[in-house]
DNA sequence: GTCTATACTGGGATAGAC
DNA sequence: GTCTATCCCAGTATAGAC
């Protein structure tokens, strides 16, 4: 996985010290925030030196962002795997919020480093992290397939997205700041709106 | 406005300066984004020195915090008069998504500083810098006087809060990320998701 | 190919002269 | 009250040992 620059091919100490590197990475950011997971901390905790760190990973951001696109990927499977269960696009609306707010319950290192990783890259740094197909997308797609199907009213489906997404991850902040927040209720909630809000059927 | 830590009174120099490096500060900001507005270039552009600033700010934090609180006032106080000018809670509701939308769209530099702010100080550096009443609270409170004035359905005023709010910043981040973006048609969109979801009554 | 040592840069912060 | 000098730490670059 995520290959060489030059596609050449990878030796077993250099893979095993990138996941080692990675590991420490994902554990510092999740405790102390990326801010404080310097290339030191890393390199102490793995029993290497700065140096050694930079001899894998080109510099600090190559490092979030290749923890960044794991966690990426590992959410974007589940997510795929829930969607393609969906019968019909409402459902597949509903699997997408459960989804994503269940991960996020789960897995609150992953949240900080996607809600971190990705503010501070787009943003601090400047560079694009966007996720491939740009994120919104996805569910924009769900609601156009919905649409011509007959199961959603007419609306502007990049905005729904948008609004749907934002939603999700205003939940999740705010099961990170408070934790007597439940994220299952939210999620209920959330698409009892998103349905009394798009499906073409009265509710 | 903004005391001094000690309540002591501020010199007529010291309050110019402070406001002279405040305004540099957003100036800069705006343009490079809060990482790359360095004390350096603060003063630099303020004509003193890198010492200069910190002697009249503890520390950089401390200028994001002002610039922070500052925008955010002017925000509070164009949400507080559009709110006592709404009619009903769904009107106030309405009021308050084109009152926010309206201001990113015409402050992109406001948007950017409140963005990357608050998303720096509360997730990178770990500092609390959330509004005296949470933000969700005002909208919370809306959703609840809507519902014992039976405009709003039963619903949990909590998470609806934290969704439309959330829903709002994805369309000012999408606004930053996507000129093309119409924020008046957003707004509109995101106003008639709301009321869907919310009112009592049927649509 | 893998790593250590070391040195350089730039940013934030402090001490002390004036 | 403002500046200079200095310090520390983070990220980065290079030389070269093995």
């Amino acid at each position: 996985m995520t290959p060489t620059r030059d596609g050449r091919k990878r030796t077993f100490v250099e893979e095993a010290r990138r996941r080692q590197i990675l590991a420490c990475a994902v554990d510092l950011i999740a405790e102390h925030g990326y801010a404080n997971a310097t290339l030191a901390r890393i390199a102490e905790r793995a029993h290497i030196s700065k140096a050694a760190v930079l001899y894998h990973f080109d510099n600090k951001e190559e490092i979030l962002r290749q923890v960044l696109t794991e966690t990426l990927d590992e959410l974007t499977a589940q997510l795929a795997e829930a969607l393609s269960a969906a019968a019909s696009p409402p459902d597949a609306i509903a699997a997408y919020v459960h989804t994503l707010i269940a991960y996020m319950a789960g897995h609150p290192a992953g949240v900080r480093i996607l809600v971190e990783g990705l503010a501070s890259t787009e943003l601090v740094t400047g560079t694009n992290m966007r996720t491939q197909p740009e994120r919104w997308r996805i569910v924009a797609d769900i609601f156009a397939r919905g649409q011509q199907s007959g199961s959603f009213r007419d609306f502007d489906t990049h905005t729904a997205a948008i609004c749907l997404n934002g939603a999700i991850d205003a939940i999740a902040s705010e099961m990170l700041a408070n934790p007597d927040y439940a994220p299952l209720p939210a999620a209920e909630s959330l698409v009892d709106f998103t349905h009394r809000a798009t499906l073409a059927t009265g509710y």
